[in-house]
DNA sequence: CACGCTACCGCAACCTAGTTGCGTTAATTT
DNA sequence: AAATTAACGCAACTAGGTTGCGGTAGCGTG
C-alpha cells in the first residue's frame, strides 16, 4: 500500500538519502540519524518506500541490504538493470547509471536483475 | 589454507554438488545430507572449498549464500563474471555459462562481479 | 602396526541483520 | 475538537552464519 502520511521521520530518511551520493544500508541510516528513529521503524519505512518505487534495494557480498534513491529511478523512468559497486575497504556502495546488457533466458520470465561489482575504489587505492 | 585432508564428509559434500545441477545453499546441503554433518562443519568446508577455487559463492535476493561447482570454473579456467538465475517460486538457483559484458570503472580496481537474475523458471511457469 | 601431529569435527553459545506482535502516539479526515 | 488509523517504539524473536574449545580421525614417520 505504501507511504500514506508525511511524517517527520519520513522527511529525515529522505533527506539522508538526498544528502548521500552513495547507497545506504539500514544500519548506516540508523547511524546517520544518530539512532533517533527506531530500528523497526526504519526497516518498515524502507519496505514501503521500495514498494512505492521511491528507492530500490540490492545486496552486497557481505549479505547486507542497501537502498538507493538512484538517478535513473528517481527521475520518472525506472531503471532496473543498472549495476552497483562496493569498495571492500571503505564498504561504501555506489550506483551506476548505465544499463547492463543481460543474457536472455528464452524459457523463463525474468522479472529483475542485479549486478554487483566488488573491488577497491579510487580513494582507497591511493 | 584450504582443504588438506580427504575426509568422508568432504566426499559427501562434493558428491552432493555433483549430483545437483543447481547451486546449493548451506541449508539445502544440510537437508540433502539429512543433517548427517554438523552445521558449522558445513560452513567451514564451504569456506575452504571456496578458498581453493573448487566452488564459488553468491547471494540471492533473499539474502542467502549459494554455492556452485560451476561448469566454467570446475574445468580449469576460472569464470568469475557469469550470471545466476533464481526462480521466485521454487527457489532453485542455476548457473549460466556465458560471460556477461560488464561496465568498466576506470579508476577502481574490480576484483569480482556477480549478476543475479530473478524470475520464474520454465517448469514453474507451466 | 603403533605413535604423534594436527586438520577436522561436533557441540553449544553466540552474533547480527532483519521481523513481528502489541500497546501507544500523532497525522489526517470529519 | 473528536474520531480514525497509519505510523511508531519497545521488546522479544527468527534465521543464517560464526566462534571457542575439547575431542576425533586422517596421514606421515619409524
Amino acid at each position: 500500500m505504501g507511504v500514506v502520511r508525511k511524517t517527520k521521520h519520513l522527511e529525515q530518511v529522505l533527506h539522508a538519502f538526498r544528502q548521500s551520493s552513495d547507497a545506504l544500508s539500514a544500519g548506516m541510516l540508523l547511524d546517520v540519524l544518530d539512532n533517533a528513529i527506531n530500528k523497526s521503524t526504519v526497516y518498515r519505512m524502507l519496505d514501503k518506500l521500495e514498494d512505492d518505487g521511491v528507492i530500490h534495494s540490492f545486496l552486497t557480498m557481505d549479505q547486507i541490504r542497501f537502498y538507493a534513491l538512484c538517478n535513473g529511478c528517481s527521475s520518472g523512468r525506472h531503471v532496473d538493470s543498472h549495476a552497483h559497486f562496493q569498495c571492500t575497504s571503505c564498504k561504501r556502495v555506489s550506483c551506476f547509471s548505465e544499463e547492463i546488457v543481460l543474457p536472455i533466458l528464452e524459457k523463463a520470465r525474468i522479472t529483475s536483475a542485479q549486478v554487483l561489482l566488488t573491488g577497491q575504489c579510487e580513494s582507497c587505492l591511493s
